[in-house]
DNA sequence: CCTTTAATGTATACACCGATAACATTGCCC
DNA sequence: GGGCAATGTTATCGGTGTATACATTAAAGG
């Protein structure tokens, strides 16, 4: 085909349609990523329909990807990419509280963050905390910036900076806030009926109650 | 059937054998699931295998469920069983507890029976709480016998009970401590490594937390 | 500009899967 | 004992992931 008037790179429809394009997609990767983000089941999706709806055949996935496994790695760590710029977008962890509110803020807004990300995204955050989580988690690349893992600490030691909380967080003190968090999400996603309830009232009671745990007797 | 368990004349092999056996399996459907449940990734396992694991053809499954996801979710059915026979041991719910003591050792007891079935039957664990928890969720048959989400009320009543939280537990309690108890579960079973405790100290730690919580400030 | 080459698509085939339909065998009840 | 319902088998279908061989094209280099 001469047709070479049309702009390769960006401008492709994501579904198959009657449109002519030239024997190269041009950017196939990247859309059956894209299209594996907003599959409702991303780890149930059939390769050959994904395929399909980008008007490809099955076999030009293995250009890209090694295997299906391959292909759900790559979203799997892109997820983790973006579940770590909501905990970025919750507080600027190089930075210390400025006040004992703004360290309470900090831990209900990361809590919200989690929630939020579960609410949003359900299929990706279904396909990173789900059966295969712990391969999921080895694809964790935090490019230089802050890790996921190193927000939840963060804020809770600013809890303890700002005097709300007597002494300075454990590990175990992480692992119980991180388990009450990730509880809630889970409960929430698994639409537990006293889990439906707004975000940001179950951000907020959750973050509470992990400080008010942290108080000892 | 009275029990979960599989309780049927028990001469037949559960692998594939030369063993020559009549046109008739004769107890199929008990060990098709009980095959199911030992199997270690359930919710991804074949018919097929399942069945020749048996000495028995896959169309031969068709007999005793409907698809394979009708055999899912009886396996399902049969877990959320054993989790609460789990809690029915963990303490006897018509009895309040006898004193303090009894009633932290009933919280810390539920939270150990919710990280032991997690531990003991991964897959049964990650099929019932996975990604189609809300579905499975629905295959919850009680018996007559308390309901496995009537346990961990009943552990927070016994604490107000006994003097060991100020108010009566609220849902927003039972709601906080199960998120934390299913949170950690989720973080160990996979194999999240600061949960990678004795799941008798994990289960003391978050029900003392959980205790923390529910004290007001 | 033209040739070469690597990148990236297609066509085809294979083994496995869940599911259905038609047929075979057998235990059980009258 | 005869018939029937239960429960196996065989054959087949469409769908899936994957490997291999081939086709097309964009890009690079003289």
């Amino acid at each position: 085909m001469l047709n070479n008037e049309l702009p390769r790179a960006a401008s492709y429809r994501s579904t198959a349609e009657t449109q002519t394009r030239s024997f190269h997609h041009g950017n196939l990767r990247h859309e059956l990523i894209d299209a594996a983000l907003s599959a409702p089941d991303i780890g149930g999706l059939s390769l050959r329909q994904l395929a399909a709806s980008l008007g490809v055949t099955a076999a030009a996935v293995y250009r890209h990807f090694d295997s299906r496994e391959g292909l759900l790695f790559e979203v799997a760590r892109i997820g983790f990419n973006r579940l770590r710029q909501r905990f970025a977008s919750a507080f600027d962890i190089t930075a210390p509280p400025s006040d004992s509110e703004d360290a309470r803020l900090r831990l209900s807004r990361l809590a919200h963050a989690y929630l939020q990300f579960a609410d949003d995204e359900p299929a990706v955050w279904r396909l990173i905390f789900g059966a295969q989580a712990e391969a999921y988690r080895q694809t964790i690349d935090s490019q230089g910036k802050p890790d996921s893992y190193e927000y939840l600490p963060a804020a809770l030691l600013g809890l303890y900076l700002k005097g709300l909380v007597p002494t300075p967080p454990s590990e175990r003190d992480a692992l119980f806030a991180w388990s009450a968090v990730h509880g809630a999400a889970t409960l929430r996603s698994g639409r537990v009926p006293g889990a439906l309830i707004p975000i940001s009232e179950l951000a907020n009671e959750v973050a509470e109650r992990v400080i008010r745990a942290m108080r000892h007797p």
